[in-house]
This record gives structure tokens, C-alpha cells and sequence, in this order.
RNA sequence: GGGCCUAUAGCUCAGCACGGUUAGAGCGCUUCCCUGAUAAGGAAGAGGUCACUGGUUCAAGUCCAGUUAGGCCCA
């Protein structure tokens, strides 16, 4: 023990400014390139590869953004301190139709034609700065939160670089077949002459309740057992649509194969419906026969219009979409118009029939209806149905329907040309990669996640926008492709170098050159692709593999991931794109282990967002509270998986109960290590060296056992990202640390014990190592003040220490259960004196203890029991007189005679209820077993089978709990009560000395007055006592005389005395 | 319409992979207590049909089936 100036704490303040105390460390990191130091220091070490899925950088980052930074942040952390490399490349997610939505905003325009208007090549250039200024509001987010990332890298979806990866893998999975141009059905707008995305249709206010037709049609059979001749149809199908206009373009309709149909009658005509729907009907139909829907396959009918030509079509098909909850469940297929519809009718090989043109009129040539747009033709449609005979029932049906967002005009279903990946084809090999992928939750993976990739569709590539990777295929007029791998690719092809090219649009389709088949120009096809293709590429594209000088080096062996975290929304966003990608290009998932966070909710348990002004600005959040709070709220509070609410109430409690418990302990330690000048002996820090010797306190070897074991269990916790329960164990023990360690050695620490301080300092220094991934922060101001002044070869950061070495001899099971024991006893204590209303601070005689395990708990720790008691004497019930004193009372314990007796456990129970309880008891005790009797035999039990607990009989506080007991002897004599008094008084003077601004270590003079005999009488008894509590040199009976300077006088009313003191 | 998740105290959440008879914690409230670090801590109290209905079992927040409501993703 050495106290020398250059090895001193540095005193931490327990009121700390936390905000205050973030900048002042992101100010060291800065300063001294930790960061960059904790990569370093990695260097050439095993790998842990880690992607950053790039956040869409169009719009600002809301609280919900800090969550899954958080978890990107803390493994990787983790892993670094495990002695991995974790390389950690920031990236920007650039493109798409959000970003072009905002500007399209900005910029006051709306629509496909507008944008055209105002020029691609301005409206891009809008986009890319829209990009750069939320990328900017990232980045300030990211630094401020602690999350270590490398943004002076980071890669960026729009990047030339970048494209050409995507350009690259593009052509391979071209090469395989794989890309294709097929129709796609889109929600269409006809005024915009625009198909819209998934994202327009998720805007709000596009669904919307209007009224429409709904109609019942007649459509005669023509064969099948129920066909009739062509003037005398003998039965029709019953056909439910509320959209007329598609009966234009019908071609079949479609049944479930195992819903039971049934043919009714009135006597006047014959239909079929499903028999679950036969109420649409109305009064008196008969049911005649019955067919399932598989057997009604392929009877042909009438159509309802003959306007426009349809071959090999109109016959009944089968499919499992069709439903019976509403409708007839005969449902009208227009595969030009619906998508089960489109995928149904291609099974069958039925025509796409679609009468209807661009801007959303029938084509002229159409009888009837030519030249009439789609929505209102409606009414002509339905009257002519009507008018021959056709019509079985029309009314108006009120559902919700999309509408454009931009315009409102109610959108249709269209069938498009549209470019697919066909990932159908690699459907098994994506199943065997996540098979193999570790999802955490394990649910998702086959749940929502595996659901998914088993009902898996061909991914809808290509979308007909502006502000995207364009798609790298150039087509000739007869039709020929030619797709594209890279800029020089390009350039070769047209015979100029396009190294600089910026390769978006418009600049990119200005290139064309002669298709190499037959030698016609070759333009580029209009589309760019899907934002999410450009995320799933970034393990390779972020490097520029495989064009980039030095892209192979980089990319090979940080393929695949480690870790990958992002909020459950990318399930089918990044989690998807990614595996995807990575299984076409490289045959092989591009993720080992998959993080997968619940959403984070406002204060009112709605999403947020800015249409409900909910939205928790994660800046001013962290300046309030500092940044450990938000991110222990995000990482330990609740389940990670679910969806939690943040506020400022909840970050609040995380300070009081974590951060700023932590950091008074911290300030404990250095507060009295410093007046004691204690410091530890040796370089703590790299000592593994079979460990230091175990103390011998008991606390302090306690304190080691569990401290040690937090270590083992945190360390396990954090190797399966489960940060709930790590949370839940470093909470419980930095509670423990101050509530029970600290609070029963304080008077250690007051005399400056050595072995107090070693114990506390060696826990603080592992506990900082270990929460340092978690709040880097308080961690790193810890370990400034208390680790590093005092430990010569101390990292110049907690962020380059190593992860501490778990000392499994340390760990006493034993000794845990004992302390867990004194702990529950010293609870029972504190009830029964609560309920006896006698304070803590009079002292009792004696307490009596019921609780199997007293007799053997260690005297040191029967005398912290005694001494957090305050009373004189502790014994356990039954040396303290036996039965005389004790009552008795057994209950059955049924986990373990459930095991035993099954069925019998309640009647064996009943026996132990209705035997004699001390009868019982003093069996157990002497045998380790009691017989009792059931049904007039005997049945042996054992003791674990019974459980029981004594209880004192009259004049005694008890409490009791569990089979424990606690009593207390509630006898106060007039010592005793003396011996109160001065605790009293202890107490006053202790509180004056503080509101007088004393330090705790300066030494006082004192003078008293009484009007009270006993106080006078209670200070003179325990004069020496309250000396050195309240660190009095001298106790001086009577006013001072004079005046002596800086003196504090105060009174104690409630005693009847009057003090003086000062500082000595 | 499909899939998944969630439902336990006024609020936020544990507990359920391993069923056991007084269902816990924190916040808030009331009353006390403790305090040489603490914005802390402790005791007691009020506050629960563990969403609902059935089933399995000697025994069900806990396992099974279904229902309802909310959320997410996809139609």
C-alpha cells in the first residue's frame, strides 16, 4: 500500500453532469484516436465481421434509430475487448423511392410527367443533396450517441464505385438466367401514368371507404353435368364482383377445391354458390346436388360480355386463395387485373385480356363502353347485365379502395412489363442457408422470416423511377440484351472511355452503341432497380469488389458476417436482400448470426412518426439524460424482441438506478481511498497469475464470489446477445455492491481498511471493464479516475483494456446462499420492528432466528445481521428454549411429493395439514423424517417433503416469511433505551455536521446543554462512542465559553439538547 | 385474406423452455424506518378473475386447442 502523489484517484464526482460528462469523454476519444487505437490494437487478430446495414438517409433520425445503433455498437465493442477484429464500416443507404418522394416534396412537384419537366439530371442532383443533408444529422447522431463506426469510409449506395458492384453481380446472376422480363401486376395510376411501389401504397390516407357496385352474376354452364343446351341453360354459376369494369376481361372463374358447392333451385332457375354462402340466395332455394370444387374443374361457361375477343378461356379453375367470407365463392378472374388473379390464370395458361389503356379509358374499338374510363363505366356495364338477364342482384358495397396519393384518383391493378429475379429457382438453397443462419429471436427464423422465403416469390426488380442504380441492360429494336458489368464493360462496347461517367440517369441512357447480335442500336432499358437489391450487395459492393485495386483483400475474408442487427421491419428488407444476394452471387448467405429488434414505440404506445407529432428527437433525448441511459434503456429494459415505449420518465430511472448508483460507488471509493491515501499495491490489470490470494473478510470474499460471478454470467450473456438479461444482472448486482457491500463495510471504509479498499477496487475496475460496452461512457470516466491514475500498465482507455479473466476459484455457491440467508433474516428483522414501530436505531436485546441453515451461517455474518439489527444478541429459536418459546406450523410441500405420489399428492397432503405440527416438527428434527397417517397407513415422509416454520409464542415482534421467522425481544430497559438516545444524538450531530458543510473527514470540537436528564444521562454513558461516531476530539458538557469562531450551533428538540461545534 | 409477435398491478415489465398451492420487481400513491457516498436504500399498505373459452394433469399465468384485441410484415 502505497500512497505516493502521482499514483492518487482522481476524486469522481457523485452528482455528475452526465451530459456534461459524455462530451468531456467524446472529447478523449477524439483527442487520442481511441477508436482507431481499439482497431489497431486488434490488428491482425481473429476476425468478427460485422455489417452495418445502411440507414436510408431520407429523412432525420428519430429515437427509434438509436435502438438498433445501440446493439450494432455494444457487440462489436464486446468482441474487441475479446481480442477480435471487428472491422466497422459505416454506409449509406442512397437511393430510392422515399428519397424521391421527399424531394418531389421540396421541390413543390408531384408526379412522373412533372419531375420529366423539371429534367432528370436536376432532379437527381436535388436527390443526391437531399441525401448528403440527412447523411450529415446521421452522423451527428452517431458520434453523440457513443456508437463507433467509421464514417470517414463509408460507403455509399450512389457511389460510382458502388453501382458498378451492383452492375457486377447484376450481370452474374443475367448470366445464370436468372434476371427476366415478365408482367408484374401494379397498383396503377392512370391520371400519373404510373405504376405505384409498395412504399406509395403505405402512404397515408390512400386507402379510403368508398361505395362501389357490388353485383351478382348469372353465367351459364355450357358443360359438365350441369350444362344446358345454348337456349335453355339449366344451371348458371353465381359470380360475385364489386368491379364491373374487369368483367370486360373475364376469363375464368375460380373455385376452392374443398369447399363443398351446392346447386339450389326455386323452381324458376338453377345456380351455384357455396354451400357456406348459400344465404346470398335468400327464401326458399332447395339444394339439389352438391360437387367439392376440385371436381367442378374445367366446366366451361358464358361470359358475361362479348366485347372483345377471348380464346381458350372461360372455364371454372382452382385455386386455394378463393374464400368463402364473402361473395358466392365463385370468384371472377381478370388476370390483367389482380394478382391471384394473374398467377392463377398463368397456371392455366389463360390469356391476359386488358381492354384498358394508359391513361385508364377503354380502348375505342370496345363496344359499348370504348373510350369510357374504367371507374365509371360501371353503371353502363351493370344496366346492360340487367337488361339481358344476367344481373342476379346489384347493390353498393362499401370497402376500402386505393387511391393515388399524389392525385386521389382511384388506382387500378395493371398488368406491366416489369424485370424479376427469378429467386424461386434458388428457393431450397435459400431454406439451406437459413437453416443455418442463428436468429435471435430463434422464432423468426422459422416463423416470420422462414414463412416468408417457403412462400417465396420472384423478387420485382425493376421500378420505372429516376433516383436509382439504373438497370444495366441495353436492348435493340429486335429485342436483343446485352447486360452491362462496369463502366469500361460499357465503354467498350461503345467505343469510348466512360471511366468518369456518372452512372445514373439521364447521363447513362445517353449511352448506346450497336448490339452485338445484330448490330442495331442498343438503348438502355428504362427502369432502375430496387433499393433494397443496393443494401443486399453492400458486403461486396461496399468494397467495390471486384474492380476496387485492393477489393478482393478486403471483401474475401469479411465474408460472411458474424453479426448483422437490424429492427424486425428488414425481414423481408435487408434481412432478405441480403441473404439473397449473397446465396446468388457467392452460394452462400452473406450472415452467420442475425440480431432482430422489436420497434420502438412513443411514450403513447404508437409508432412514431410526424402525422401524430409523437416523435422523440434522439439528440435532445440524449442531452438530457446522456447517452448510457438511452442506450442501457434500448439494450437492458424490457425484451429487446417486443416492442417497448421510450420516454424521458423511463431514461430517468435508468440514471437514478444504474448509471448513478454505479458512479457513487465509484465516488465512494475514491472519496475514502483518497483520505486513507490507500492505493492498490500492483498492476492489477494484467494480473492472472492464478489470482490474488481470496480476502478474508467474509464481505469482501463474498463481494469477489459474486463479482466474479456477474463476470461469468455477463460474459455469457453478452455471447448470445442477450442484453435483457445482462441488463437484469449487472442492475442486480450494482445494487447489491452499493446497498449491501458498501452499506455493511462503511465503517471499513471509514477506518481506511486496506482489504475493504482492494476487495472494492478490484470489483469496481472488472465491473467497468465489463459494462464498457454497454455505457462507454460513465466507464470511461471510471476508469480514468479510478483505474488508470492507479495502475501503471492500465490501458490509456477502457476501450483497449482486455476483457477480464473470470476467476471460477473465486465463485463460493456456498458462501452466496449463506449472505442470501443473512439478507432475508435482516428483511424479517426490519418487518418486525416496523411492525413493533420500534426504530432501527434503538437497540434491542435479543433476536431469535427460525431458518433452516441459521445454525450453521458463519458468526461474521450472524454479527453483520445483528449489527444491521441493532440488536445485542442473535440465537436461533430453538437453543434460545426450545419448544416452550416456539410454535410450530407444517404445510406440504407439493413440488416434491407431486414428484413422489402423483395422483395420492392430495391426500398425502391433507395428512401433513391435519397432523400435529409439533408433533411433526420435533420428528423431522430428530429423524430427518415423519410418518404420518393416510387412510390408516402409515406413509414416511422426508424432510424436503414437508416444510416447516417455527414461531415464537406471545410478548415478541415476529415476522416471518417462507418458513423463516424472526423475533424480536421487544423488552426495552433503561439502558437500552439510554443506548438509544445516543444513537439519536449520533445521528442529529451527523446531520448538523453535513448542513454545516463538513467535510467527512474533518474532526470536530463539541459543547452540549440538556433540559432533558436522560440525553445528559445517555451522553455521559456513551461518551467515547459518539466521540468517534461523529469524529469529536473533545465532548464539552456546558455552552462554550467566548466566542469561539466558526462555530455551528443547532438544536435538538426532540432530545432536549442544544450543540455547538466547529471544525478542529 | 395469410404469417408472426404480444396480452400478468394505475403505468413499464419479469416469471412461462423445467407446471407445485401466498404470482413478483420498478415507477407512482399512503405510513413508517435508515443515512460519513447516494439524485439512493429498507419495511408495511392499497392495487391482480395472470385477455377469454375449453382441454391435459393430483395440480395450469406456465403445457395444448380455439376465440378476442392490439402490433408488425405481406396481400
Amino acid at each position: 500500500m502505497t500512497a505516493s502523489s502521482d499514483r492518487a484517484f482522481r476524486p469522481v464526482d457523485p452528482h455528475g453532469d452526465l451530459p456534461g460528462l459524455d462530451r468531456e469523454i467524446l472529447a478523449f476519444w477524439h483527442e487520442h484516436a481511441i477508436f482507431d487505437k481499439s482497431l489497431g490494437r486488434t490488428e491482425g487478430a481473429s476476425r468478427w465481421t460485422f455489417y452495418e446495414g445502411p440507414p436510408t438517409a431520407n429523412g432525420m433520425p428519430g429515437a427509434h434509430h438509436v435502438e438498433a445503433r445501440v446493439f450494432k455498437d455494444v457487440f462489436p465493442r464486446f468482441q474487441t475487448m475479446r481480442g477480435r477484429h471487428v472491422e466497422r464500416k459505416a454506409g449509406w443507404d442512397c437511393h430510392g423511392l422515399a428519397v424521391e418522394v421527399a424531394v418531389e416534396k421540396e421541390l413543390g412537384i408531384s408526379g412522373k410527367r412533372e419531375i420529366e419537366d423539371y429534367g432528370v439530371a436536376a432532379f437527381n442532383a436535388a436527390c443526391r443533396a437531399s441525401v448528403e443533408r440527412h447523411v450529415d444529422a446521421f452522423t451527428e447522431l452517431t458520434e453523440r450517441m457513443g456508437y463507433w463506426v467509421d464514417m470517414s469510409q463509408a460507403y455509399r449506395t450512389m457511389d460510382p464505385a458502388y453501382i458498378q458492384s451492383v452492375w457486377w453481380s447484376l450481370k452474374q446472376i443475367y448470366d445464370k438466367g436468372l434476371l427476366v422480363r415478365d408482367y408484374r401486376i401494379s397498383p396503377y395510376c392512370p391520371r400519373c401514368g404510373t405504376a405505384l411501389s409498395d412504399h406509395e401504397l403505405g402512404q397515408p390516407d390512400v386507402y379510403e371507404t368508398v361505395a362501389d357496385p357490388s353485383v351478382y352474376v348469372r353465367m351459364p354452364l355450357t358443360s359438365g353435368p350441369l350444362a344446358g343446351g345454348t337456349d335453355s341453360p339449366r344451371a348458371a354459376l353465381l359470380v360475385w364482383t364489386t368491379t364491373p369494369w374487369t368483367l370486360v376481361s373475364n376469363v375464368a372463374v375460380a373455385v376452392h377445391p374443398e369447399v363443398e358447392y351446392a346447386v339450389a333451385t326455386n323452381g324458376s332457375e338453377t345456380l351455384v354458390v357455396a354451400e357456406a354462402l348459400l344465404p346470398v340466395l335468400g327464401e326458399d332455394w332447395r339444394v339439389t346436388e352438391r360437387f367439392r370444387g376440385a371436381d367442378m374443374e374445367r366446366w366451361t361457361y358464358t361470359r358475361p360480355f362479348d366485347l372483345v375477343p377471348v380464346e381458350n378461356a372461360n372455364y371454372i379453375v382452382v385455386d386455394e386463395y378463393v374464400s368463402t367470407e364473402d361473395g358466392t365463392g365463385l370468384v371472377h378472374q381478370a388476370p390483367a387485373f389482380g394478382e391471384d388473379d394473374y398467377r392463377v390464370g398463368r397456371a392455366y395458361g389463360l390469356p391476359v385480356v386488358n381492354p384498358i389503356l394508359p391513361d385508364g379509358t377503354f380502348d375505342p374499338s370496345v363496344p359499348l363502353v370504348g373510350g369510357e374510363f374504367f371507374k365509371t363505366a360501371d353503371q353502363r356495364l351493370v344496366a346492360d347485365l340487367d337488361a339481358r338477364g344476367l344481373l342476379f342482384r346489384g347493390e353498393t358495397y362499401e370497402h376500402s379502395y386505393p387511391h393515388c396519393w399524389r392525385c386521389h384518383t382511384p388506382l387500378l391493378y395493371y398488368a406491366l412489363p416489369s424485370w424479376f429475379i427469378r429467386t424461386t429457382a434458388i428457393k431450397d438453397e435459400l431454406l439451406a442457408e437459413n437453416s443455418r443462419t442463428t436468429w435471435y429471436p430463434h422464432t423468426i427464423k422459422n416463423g416470420r422470416y422462414g414463412e416468408w422465403l417457403r412462400n417465396n416469390v420472384d423478387w420485382a426488380l425493376s421500378r420505372n423511377r429516376y433516383w436509382g442504380t439504373p438497370l444495366p441492360i441495353w436492348e435493340c429494336e429486335q429485342g436483343h440484351l446485352t447486360c452491362v458489368g462496369s463502366l469500361a464493360e460499357l465503354g467498350d462496347l461503345a467505343g469510348t472511355n466512360l471511366d468518369a461517367l456518372d452512372p445514373h440517369r439521364p447521363f447513362v441512357d445517353d449511352i448506346t452503341f450497336g448490339c452485338s447480335t445484330c448490330g442495331e442500336p442498343a438503348r438502355r432499358v428504362p427502369e432502375v432497380i430496387d433499393a433494397w437489391y443496393d443494401s443486399g450487395s453492400m458486403p461486396f459492393a461496399q468494397w467495390g469488389y471486384p474492380y476496387a485495386p485492393d477489393a478482393k483483400e478486403r471483401f474475401e475474408p469479411a465474408y460472411p458476417a458474424q453479426f448483422i442487427c437490424e429492427a424486425i421491419d428488414q425481414t423481408r428488407g435487408w434481412f432478405y436482400s441480403l441473404m439473397a444476394v449473397g446465396t446468388l452471387i457467392f452460394d452462400r448467405s452473406s450472415y452467420e448470426n442475425v440480431v432482430c429488434l422489436g420497434l420502438i414505440l412513443a411514450e403513447d404506445g404508437r409508432k412514431m412518426s410526424k402525422h401524430l407529432g409523437n416523435v422523440l428527437e434522439p439528440i435532445p433525448l440524449i442531452d438530457r439524460h446522456g447517452a448510457d441511459a438511452v442506450r442501457w434503456f434500448m439494450a437492458c429494459s424490457g425484451s429487446p424482441w417486443s416492442a417497448r415505449r421510450v420516454g424521458d420518465a423511463t431514461i430517468q430511472e435508468v440514471v437514478r438506478k444504474v448509471i448513478l448508483t454505479y458512479l457513487n460507488t465509484a465516488a465512494f471509493h475514491t472519496l475514502y481511498a483518497g483520505l486513507a491515501g490507500w492505493a492498490p499495491s500492483g498492476d492489477t490489470t494484467s494480473d492472472d497469475s492464478g489470482g490474488p490470494a481470496q480476502p478474508s473478510a467474509v464481505l469482501d470474499r463474498w463481494l469477489r464470489s459474486e463479482t466474479h460471478r456477474l463476470l461469468r454470467d455477463a460474459e455469457d450473456a453478452y455471447e448470445r446477445f442477450d442484453t435483457q438479461r445482462l441488463g437484469q444482472l449487472i442492475g442486480q448486482f450494482v445494487d447489491d455492491l452499493s446497498n449491501w457491500y458498501v452499506r455493511r463495510s462503511r465503517r471499513r471504509f471509514w477506518a481506511g481498511d486496506p482489504a475493504a479498499f482492494a476487495a472494492l477496487h478490484e470489483t469496481l475496475e472488472l465491473l467497468t471493464a465489463l459494462m464498457a460496452p454497454l455505457t462507454p461512457f460513465v466507464t470511461e470516466h471510471v476508469w480514468q479516475h479510478v483505474v488508470r491514475p492507479v495502475a501503471a500498465g492500465a490501458p490509456e482507455s477502457v476501450h483497449l483494456a482486455a476483457w477480464p479473466k473470470v476467476d471460477a476459484q473465486a465463485i463460493d455457491d456456498g458462501l452466496a446462499a449463506d449472505v442470501t440467508l443473512a439478507r432475508r433474516v435482516v428483511e424479517l428483522g426490519r418487518a418486525a420492528r416496523a411492525e413493533a414501530k420500534v426504530r432501527t436505531r434503538q437497540p434491542l436485546r435479543q433476536a431469535l432466528v427460525g431458518a433452516a441453515g441459521w445454525a450453521e451461517l458463519p458468526e461474521e455474518l450472524r454479527r453483520e445481521v445483528a449489527e444491521e439489527l441493532n440488536v445485542l444478541e442473535l440465537k436461533g429459536l430453538g437453543e434460545a428454549g426450545g419448544d416452550s418459546l416456539v410454535e410450530y406450523s407444517v404445510k406440504p410441500n407439493f413440488r416434491t411429493l407431486g414428484k413422489r405420489f402423483g395422483k395420492d399428492t392430495p391426500r398425502i397432503a391433507a395428512a401433513v395439514s391435519s397432523a400435529e405440527p409439533a408433533e411433526l416438527a420435533g420428528q423431522l428434527r430428530q429423524d430427518g423424517q415423519a410418518k404420518v397417517s393416510v387412510d390408516g397407513q402409515d406413509v414416511t415422509l422426508e424432510a424436503a417433503e414437508i416444510i416447516v416454520s417455527e414461531r415464537p409464542r406471545e410478548g415478541w415482534a415476529v415476522a416471518n416469511a417462507q418458513g423463516e421467522t424472526v423475533a424480536l425481544n421487544l423488552t426495552i430497559t433503561e439502558e437500552l433505551r439510554r443506548a438509544g438516545i445516543a444513537r439519536e444524538i449520533i445521528r442529529l450531530l451527523q446531520e448538523a455536521r453535513k448542513n454545516a458543510g463538513l467535510q467527512v473527514s474533518d474532526r470536530i470540537s463539541v459543547w452540549w446543554s440538556s433540559t432533558d436528564d436522560d440525553a445528559a444521562a445517555a451522553l455521559r454513558e456513551h461518551q467515547s462512542f459518539v466521540a468517534d461516531e461523529v469524529l469529536a476530539v473533545a465532548l464539552h458538557d456546558g455552552e462554550p465559553v467566548g466566542s469561539e469562531p466558526g462555530l455551528t450551533r443547532a438544536e435538538f428538540a426532540n432530545v432536549g439538547l442544544t450543540v455547538w461545534f466547529r471544525a478542529t
